[in-house]
DNA sequence: CAGTGGTCTAGACCACGTG
DNA sequence: ACGTGGTCTAGACCACTGC
């Protein structure tokens, strides 16, 4: 087997405890580590996880219990992909060597020897029914040159996430003139205009997008 | 010295990368083991959460390395307490037996019998400028005794926070006809309401509040 | 080959809650 | 007195990198 068994034992465990009540107390640490033959610090470090993700809670002294369901979800801002059916029609794409100082100070680049960046426009539907727009600018270097083509993989936030840190602002907003057709809003609509920048973990800013959200049908979540 | 040893060794840790460069490798774990006296895997747990909190980051075979100084910060919404100077503005507080539809709903309320609520609602005040309006409606049995007459500990989110769950919506808005005056703004200005519930561990509502944040001042922000 | 992080073991002691 | 989670140790093997 490959995969660890700290990982083995954490869908174990999450697949038992699909039959228990929330606030039900499940098997001690030391018991779970001799029915799965494993250390207990294994156990444990499979607990861990499961608690960091809401599925568990913990009572010092007392034992570990099943969370309630509503906190089994965790804080991530990109909430759909559940049975969601989640369309892109990309509106534009193009490669630039210059770009507005707006988006050349988000990703600070050098003012001379312009990088290529990678521009691109998409409308989000949801269930048919338009959800956000969303602009990006990437660098050309970050890319994987097997990707370059791809435009799915490319645009997959997430592909770029594991090993990226996004930071993110939310700002209110009128919708934009040019927007407001497309996402059916009324030219006077508030919306939340989320601003985004995605970095390696050297720190360098290869990402910078902007997302126009309806305000009904992308409401903004997040879980601590 | 009751503070755990992981907790010393990160505290260590984080006070020896203030003099390094961004992407410098630091000590190996072994050797940190070595000449702090504790064993690897208490090392392990310190870089463990250090990782986790954006400081460090780790590549197989090669070592571990001080994160880019600008991803030093984690995802709390609520941004300030850093150098900022917050005042708070009580401006409302009363205990309620009957409330709005809306409230009984998103703390799941029992339609007779109601609970009492305690509704409180105040200002921030960031730097002398105020910074946003904070709606508090909180269920008056989860208040621990010694801190009924404590506003201040009982408005401060973040002594509840480690033991419950918040999840937030945000909600773009035209900003309230009452509200625009005290955070100076024009009536048809756009900003974010924030939406949240509180819940502890066993998934019961205890704490529902609106926050309407000026958009200059509050930009809120989150890191991956 | 030596050194790294990733995983794992089989113990151990502690503080605390409940019977 | 016993069981719980919280912490800690001193080893171990693996896959991989760089010299």
């Amino acid at each position: 087997m490959s995969t660890p068994i700290y990982l083995q034992i954490k869908n174990i465990i999450k697949e038992e405890i699909l039959n228990k009540q929330s606030n039900e107390v499940i098997e001690s640490e030391r018991a779970l580590a001799n029915r799965l033959s494993a250390s207990r610090m294994t156990v444990r470090r499979a607990i861990d996880e499961l608690v960091e993700e809401g599925y568990l809670y913990r009572k010092k002294n007392k034992g570990t219990f099943v969370a309630d369901k509503t906190l089994w979800k965790k804080s991530t801002i990109e909430q759909h992909t559940y049975r969601d059916n989640i369309e892109y029609h990309l509106i534009n794409f193009d490669v630039k060597f210059t770009v507005k100082k707006e988006v050349s100070e988000k990703l600070e680049l050098p003012q001379s020897n312009l990088p290529s960046i990678i521009r691109a426009v998409r409308v989000v539907y949801k269930n048919k029914k338009p959800q956000k727009i969303e602009e990006f600018f990437i660098l050309r270097s970050h890319i994987k040159e097997k990707n370059i083509n791809k435009f799915d993989k490319l645009l997959d936030l997430n592909s770029y996430l594991s090993e990226s840190v996004m930071s993110q602002k939310f700002i209110p907003m009128i919708v934009p003139i040019k927007y407001a057709q497309t996402l059916k809003l009324a030219i006077d609509q508030p919306i939340i205009m989320t601003e985004g920048i995605v970095r390696d973990t050297s720190g360098m800013a290869y990402i910078y997008y902007k997302a126009y959200s309806h305000p009904k049908y992308d409401t903004i979540e997040t879980t601590f």
